[in-house]
DNA sequence: TTCCGACAGTGGGGTCGCAAT
DNA sequence: ATTGCGACCCCACTATCGGAA
């Protein structure tokens, strides 16, 4: 099951809050031993050895949860990536003991040969504390307390990716996307350059892919933040190929990303807005979205980092 | 008639492994 | 030895279509 992207809900009631948590979607079978199973069904048990110890467990249960990794007590992905495609068993043990991560625990699907996804929310959540799932690597994620408007405000201060509202009426939609779980970001967005941008595939071979786009360093020189391939409608795409190939130049207008292969570059004049969710340790956009052309000179753009 | 959910298709950053160069 | 690409992880979004409301 999912959580739809959306607001926080009108009302409080009939919602419970939980952190969203910023790691890799896992369901955990555990019986004898404990199998994890990602969103597109491949078996990642192996990336994870701090986690086998959830099993053994009698009776068996099925728990759906996020494989998560702490740094400063905030879940970290970039932390997970290193980890996420390791196969080598030494160098998992390796990294497991310097990036040990948590699996945090947020329903419980299935137990003996009971199966629960037909019960409330609420049902399965006061199953899951009851059968006190609890260990160094693992626990159980806190039920928020208080009004969405603050406990989001709260994540945000607290540098959080957002929260996940939840139906304590609503049952377990296996591999569908509800709102009865709704996703509530804490999204960021800046003014950033366009200073060039890469043709397109398939339907959009004959406009943009995406947009390459930069902002001012303190010292005023243009540097290249990422690449923004989503967010346009057919319109915008057209309109945009259309401003940009009149900026065509030969020269990027950027101090690096020049490594970028297949880009068409262009003079630094169009401003534009795109929403992402953090600054990469690269310094690169993660997840960006355009949200549309602003009217304002490259000199008036401040970055928001 | 309108709206919602599901799907396909496009794009992003990052990492690893393997094939092609 | 280097480069490119696909496969996974995370993801946002547009456009379309059929069925529910």
């Amino acid at each position: 099951m999912l959580a739809a992207p959306g607001t926080l809900p009108s009302d409080d009631t009939g919602w419970s809050y939980e952190v969203k948590y910023d790691g890799i979607r896992a369901a955990a079978y555990v019986s004898d031993t404990l199998r994890l199973i990602s969103r597109n069904g491949n078996d990642i048990t192996a990336a994870w050895p701090e986690l086998a110890g959830l099993a053994p467990a009698d009776p068996p249960f099925v728990v759906d949860g996020e494989i998560v990794a702490f740094v400063d007590g905030r879940p970290s992905f970039e932390a997970l990536q290193p980890r996420m495609h390791q196969r080598n068993r030494r160098a998992i043990t390796a990294l497991a003991a310097t990036t040990p991560v948590t699996f945090v625990i947020f329903d419980l699907l299935h137990i003996g040969d009971r199966p629960l996804v037909d019960l409330s929310y609420l049902q399965r959540r006061e199953l899951l504390e009851r059968i006190g799932v609890q260990g160094s690597h693992w626990r159980v994620s806190p039920r928020l307390a208080g009004a969405g408007a603050d406990l989001l405000e709260m994540s945000r201060q607290l540098g959080l990716e957002g929260l996940v509202a939840k139906r304590l009426d609503g049952r377990y939609l296996p591999g569908r996307r509800s709102p009865l779980w709704t996703k509530v970001k804490n999204a960021l967005s800046t003014e950033v350059i366009v200073v060039g941008w890469r043709p397109g595939t398939g339907n959009r071979s004959r406009t943009i892919g995406s947009l390459l786009v930069a902002v001012p360093d303190p010292a005023g020189r243009l540097v290249w933040v990422g690449n923004v391939g989503t967010g346009f409608t057919r319109l915008a795409l057209a309109d945009l190929h259309i401003k940009l190939t009149a900026l065509q130049r030969d020269t990027p207008p950027v101090v690096n990303g020049t490594g970028i292969t297949g880009v068409v570059w262009t003079a630094a004049e169009l401003v534009g807005e795109v929403s992402f969710t953090e600054w990469t340790r690269e310094g690169i956009l993660r997840h960006p979205v355009w949200r549309g052309l602003r009217d304002i000179t490259p000199a008036q753009v401040t970055p928001r980092l």
